[in-house]
DNA sequence: CTTTTTATGTTAAATTTCCTTACATGCATT
DNA sequence: AATGCATGTAAGGAAATTTAACATAAAAAG
């Protein structure tokens, strides 16, 4: 929990994300716009992001990658949102599927249709998905 | 060794770093200036802060708040920084004592002078000494 | 008890970074 | 051919940061 704290501490300014993620900066802007992350913003409405948004970029940014669009990409966080939060609150809480806001069938279809690709492009100097983690422990 | 990267990884803004310690903008680049700190520049100029930087400047901040003078200050950190330097590489090296800036008479007079204060001043909603080393394991 | 040093505050001007908005565009999808 | 998606780019303004200078209270030195 305390955990939680620290992972969500707004701590990175626009540049440093970038920097940290090699996304641009519209990249950044143009996803949170579609809510797939929600920095914080300092006094003069200037946004701050915590270690969880740039773990969620480097995510959307491997996803994207691989041709997965917003709408699949917010699925999937979605999904995982789902589960972290099952884990933070580990009653035992029978409740009725979510519903999610493709049908299961027009996700399939989506993803099957875009997983026929595959933009191979080398990397470096930068963070990727999961080294991040190893911030905390 | 790769703990070693991240801890001095430039991550943080100057206003980012004045919350979290609670210094002014003023007492972070007197102290740099000092020689305590050593932040990396971005392109245009600005400071970039490490883990590393923060964590030294909480120290130093404790160390001040209990009246111990600048010089005091750099020369516990010269210290600390030759203990990590043999962690660092545990080759049991004879070497002779480095000469400190300050004498033994010197450091001893000036310590024993200071220690006889104690500022007491509750404070909270920021980092105290000690407190950022979970964000590493 | 003056004088000097230390550590910090404050202000100003210049520079850099970031913000929003708007328009442009290549590539898929329809 | 027309539309939508994801991103680039440019303009204008606001916020954050920088250096340099001057001010000052408290401590140290003489």
């Amino acid at each position: 929990m305390s955990d939680e704290i620290r992972r969500n501490m707004p701590l990175f300014s626009m540049g440093i994300v970038t920097d940290l993620t090699e996304l641009s900066s519209r990249q950044v802007r143009y996803y949170e716009q579609q809510g797939l992350i929600r920095p914080v913003r300092t006094k003069g409405n200037q946004r701050l992001f915590s270690f969880n948004d740039v773990d969620r970029l480097l995510q959307i940014k491997s996803l994207m990658e691989k041709g997965v669009n917003i709408a699949g990409v917010k699925e999937m966080l979605r999904e995982k949102d789902q589960q972290q939060a099952q884990e933070a609150q580990p009653e035992p809480q029978p409740q009725e599927v979510t519903k999610p806001d493709l049908s299961d069938a027009e996700l399939h279809k989506l993803l099957k249709r875009q997983l026929s690709e595959l933009g191979s492009r080398p990397n470096q100097s930068h963070l990727i998905r999961g080294e991040l983690s190893r911030f905390f422990h």
